[in-house]
DNA sequence: GAAGATTGTTGTTGACGACAACAATTGCAG
DNA sequence: CTGCAATTGTTGTCGTCAACAACAATCTTC
């Protein structure tokens, strides 16, 4: 069998107890081919990993480098520009934005326009930094290319170009 | 060029510190698009957000539905057959059906062939509720298809179907 | 100036993946 | 057959992440 299984075939049903231990990679999914969302998930997780493991030299995990990406793209936002823009919650950035500033990535400035919100920046530091990270993203990248198809990887933006 | 961005225009630049508080929907994310991991991200969140959503009633979470599948089709899998397969370790899965069997979906039969291990089984009950939450998960992707039409999400699937 | 909203922060909860340890049981080498 | 390694289910811990709630400082609005 290719790949496009969906084979909607109850399959061998063991039907008493134990009958073998079932090879794992016979085991039918039944419904669950065939439903976006299980699709989805462990592309997800798989691609995530993969990312972790070539960006695992500097340290950088997918959340990092999306937060490092858009303050370098749009310096001076706040850090609710920042979690609304990256669907982030704000409780959550500020954990984030610890870490990437005691790693010397990011500055907090305090805003003189709102003196309760921070503009943040990249320091220059950070700003070599994330030049690197882009080049190894560009590599993982890569891998999905190789995994999926070039052709695939770009149907798939297109597809899913309304969620970013 | 198609969705390869990678366009490295820094943007409006606010230069000062905090020009104007920027509105979230013109921020750009530069890099980020063109990233297939980010698209998917945002995706499965939103596609999990709705699954939870439309099997909200029944009280069931994509990650139960699953095994609950997977059992349904294959009667008598032992947990760590159901852990493999599903990509689930299988000391988490031990509380999914803790909590599968107190809600008396699932039963977990002593195996006479290996004494170590349980067979899997849906109840009676199971299997009607089962099959209920089949045909909220078939509205779930009608949504799916609402969301991002239907040729896409085949697509979608086609493309994905390795991963499954 | 007072009331209500917003921003950053802290804390809690729950789902989830990764790991390590353990008892019971199985399988295998010798 | 015996003893040792491997497997299965289980328990526990740790770290990530989303969802909330509460709070002080500050802004906005009336």
């Amino acid at each position: 069998m290719t790949a496009t299984a969906a084979q909607t075939r109850p399959r061998k049903r063991s039907g008493n107890g134990t009958a073998r231990p079932a090879d794992a990679d016979e085991i039918g999914l039944d419904a669950l081919v065939g439903h976006a969302g299980y699709a989805v998930r462990r592309f997800q997780i798989w691609i995530f990993q993969d990312f972790i493991r070539t960006l695992g030299d500097v340290d950088i995990r997918p959340t990092q480098y999306s937060v490092l990406t858009v303050i370098g793209a749009n310096p001076g936002l706040s850090q609710m520009a920042v979690a609304k823009r990256l669907g982030i919650e704000r409780a959550r950035l500020v954990h984030l934005l610890d870490s990437l500033e005691q790693r010397k990535y990011v500055k907090r400035v305090k805003s003189k326009a709102d003196r309760r919100s921070h503009a943040l920046h990249l320091t220059s530091q950070g700003e070599t930094a994330l030049a690197k990270f882009k080049r190894l993203a560009a590599e993982h990248e890569r891998h999905v290319e190789d995994r999926i198809g070039k052709e695939n990887r770009e149907q798939l933006l297109r597809i899913l170009a309304g969620f970013t």
